[in-house]
DNA sequence: CAATATATGCGATAGAGTTGCAATAAGCAG
DNA sequence: CTGCTTATTGCAACTCTATCGCATATATTG
């Protein structure tokens, strides 16, 4: 899946330089290829495993500096905190109000996006109070920890 | 608060040695004046706040097993991280499927329990998904933050 | 009150995330 | 394409939350 086409790849390398750009960010191999990642797995990732997934060689620092520089250009941002792992994603699907909620099995630790799945919020915040985000997280077990269970 | 009467204070805390062998821990002093203060302020505590609100003295990582020894027994539970926080709460007000959310200002970092805030999930999860909590988090600006970007 | 299993204190350690600084590379003008 | 300016990177040291091992202290049980 990363070397079907040299091709695409590179079209599509040149499309994320340009949406780096556009974010006032400099396109840097590393941030390229970091957001490249976000694109490619359309999952939420951690530091961690962006680490794990770098074709490229890029120290720890750096990573968590794209990190954050991504999230204030708002490139990207914070799904949730899984366990100590900031994890993030793209602002694909959210609206500026509310996220899609996220699925965290307490067994596995595997996460997933809930796309299908939706939120309905109702109440007062109090006064003086400005909602901007809402996140949504679900705990539970996934299918393969619930076979397990059984 | 802390003082107002000697009887009330220890009345509570045969109630809450109570509560601790309920639940199949042992009820030491440490483990009383933590639970105390969970009763006492009503709020969601992270370990540094208890650290700072406790009388009696406690190591560090005696705190951090009181709290990890707590969640295990279900006595509290973790209501959300807190940018490196975990911040935990007794499931009072929580059922067992759902959690009442969680505010949290952008600005200054406060946060607050949202009593009066009520979110309906709809939808499926997918085959061999089980739902066991949902953990919502509310972000945003509090009436302070709001009043200084005016 | 003594025996025993569990908690605690202390010090060392692990792991996420940050920072300072020198080296490097992107972006831009010519 | 070349050189200049400035942002970014690598490296190493550091901060902070949380955990662990082990000896000591303490709650529970009989």
């Amino acid at each position: 899946m990363s070397h079907q086409s040299q091709k695409s790849c590179m079209a599509s390398a040149r499309r994320i330089s340009g949406l780096l750009r556009e974010n006032g960010l400099r396109a840097t191999k590393g941030r390229a290829e970091v957001l490249a990642l976000f694109f490619e797995t359309g999952k939420p990732l951690a530091q961690r495993q962006i680490m794990e997934m770098l074709r490229l060689k890029l120290d720890r620092a750096s990573v968590y500096r794209i990190l954050n520089a991504f999230t204030a250009a708002g490139v990207i941002h914070m799904a949730y905190v899984d366990g100590r792992h900031r994890v993030y994603e793209l602002p694909d699907r959210c609206s500026g109000r509310s996220c899609h909620p996220h699925f965290s099995c307490r067994s596995c630790g595997m996460t997933a996006c809930l796309e299908d799945f939706k939120v309905h919020s109702q109440g007062t915040l109090g006064k003086g109070f400005v909602a901007e985000r809402q996140k949504v997280l679900i705990e539970g077990l996934c299918p393969d920890c619930t076979e397990g269970k059984k």
